[in-house]
DNA sequence: CTACTCTGTCAGCGAGTTCTCAGCCTAACC
DNA sequence: GGTTAGGCTGAGAACTCGCTGACAGAGTAG
């Protein structure tokens, strides 16, 4: 994950998933800000300009509506992802996604977020050299498209296999152990246990073992898993 | 290891534990301040703004979560390493290794810490001239991937030859009792026989020698082990 | 409603790992 | 050269970890 410098703001009122949010966009190189509500999210959005907002729908004042209008009716057209819990009725978000936007529903996985960040920056920003192909090694990902290429044969992975793929090869040739591997690939409420990371390691493998020439997923027992690239990877 | 000046806190109620660590990280060269509760760790956050925090995820007045929390909303985005019990469930510590965070279960080894600490502060602060590759002689061991090679042949080792062959190269040149190594390189409840060590660098030997042109673990009779680099060592 | 996909749990297997021990080897000191 | 303490190593028992197939439940499409 490139460190673009770009400026992120924050407007969520639980105050964990606010923090969540934050360190992780700090930590995948992006300036954040973080409110807790529409009020100070127009106020801080006119002031500090920011590239993309993420934006929880359920608002202590104002909802989501409200604010994207105030922000165009200023001027502002940055762009904006949506968040909503599940159980929210969807015509709450309906018609908000124009131009650039984006919208998930809560809980959602962090790498999922980083990633439709860095998606929609790369729609919004023309002038802006970020790739949507993630290329390590035999695979290609095409993450437009969500297709994911093994040697040039497309693969079918299911959403939690490409996340999973995804993670493992944005941090190539790094163990990542399996909390890691759950706290980013998997939904931040997730309560389940790591051996779920084994069974989707398991299936990846034979989705893609069999179309490459190494073995891409290394297993470091007692530490983690790896997504290895290999000298001479040409493809 | 180097000496890097940096600031650890240590939160952990257990008191021969936190002594243990105290002792060990500040002959590791860092500055450190402990503490046994939650909310101390809070204050003395605050006030002395470490570079990275050691915290136990159960602590007699808040939990590991409480205090990132309470943290967090202090703007302070300091590093944390959990320690965890094993017997506690998975599920408290799921969701805490966001950004450059990291966790590990008790009891683990004294050197095992100081390297994670170091992987840490290696990739939260980007200024880093701390290398991810530890090179002594004809060995080097790529900390990041978990990867040793000598002579740029790459072998395979076991979780704790791995440690152990880690901790020698840090004290290249430095004989090391077996008491040493053990009280570094094993878990620090460790209730064994010293015979041990003897069969681990057995172990790594084997593995190491017919690949090295030098003795590279040498044995000190009656005093330790050495892990020896020579004058015309190239690479 | 049925069929299908996807997620998550689990149990059993097998391979890798840890640790101990006994017998052998060797360095060092006489 | 003999003695001895310390070190080396192969064998093996006990254990741990990761892999995988089976399956149940949720969700979804037809």
């Amino acid at each position: 994950m490139s460190k673009t410098g770009k400026r992120v703001l924050i407007v969520e009122d639980t105050e964990s998933v606010r923090e969540l949010l934050t360190k992780q966009l700090k930590f995948a190189g992006f300036e954040v800000g973080a409110v807790a509500n529409g009020t100070d999210a127009v106020l801080v959005a006119e002031k500090s300009k920011p590239d993309i907002i993420v934006l929880d729908v359920m608002l202590p004042d104002h909802d989501g509506f409200t604010v994207v209008k105030k922000l165009r009716s200023m001027n502002l057209d940055v762009p904006v992802l949506f968040l909503s819990a599940k159980d929210e009725p969807e015509n709450k978000v309906m018609g908000l996604t124009v131009g650039g936007d984006d919208y998930m529903t809560k809980p959602f996985s962090i790498d999922e977020l980083t990633a439709r960040i860095h998606a929609i920056l790369r729609r919004s920003q023309k002038d802006d050299a970020e790739a949507s192909m993630l290329e390590v090694g035999e695979i290609s990902i095409d993450q437009d498209a969500h297709e994911v290429f093994v040697n040039g044969t497309p693969i079918d992975l299911s959403p939690t296999e490409y996340k999973l793929l995804r993670f493992l090869m944005n941090n190539a040739n790094r163990v990542m152990s399996k909390a890691q591997i759950l706290d980013h690939v998997w939904e931040y409420d997730f309560n389940g246990e790591m051996g779920i990371v084994e069974s989707y390691v398991s299936y990846l493998r034979k989705k893609i073992d069999p179309l490459s020439k190494n073995e891409l997923i290394q297993t470091k027992r007692g530490v983690g898993y790896m997504f290895r690239t290999f000298k001479n990877d040409e493809e």
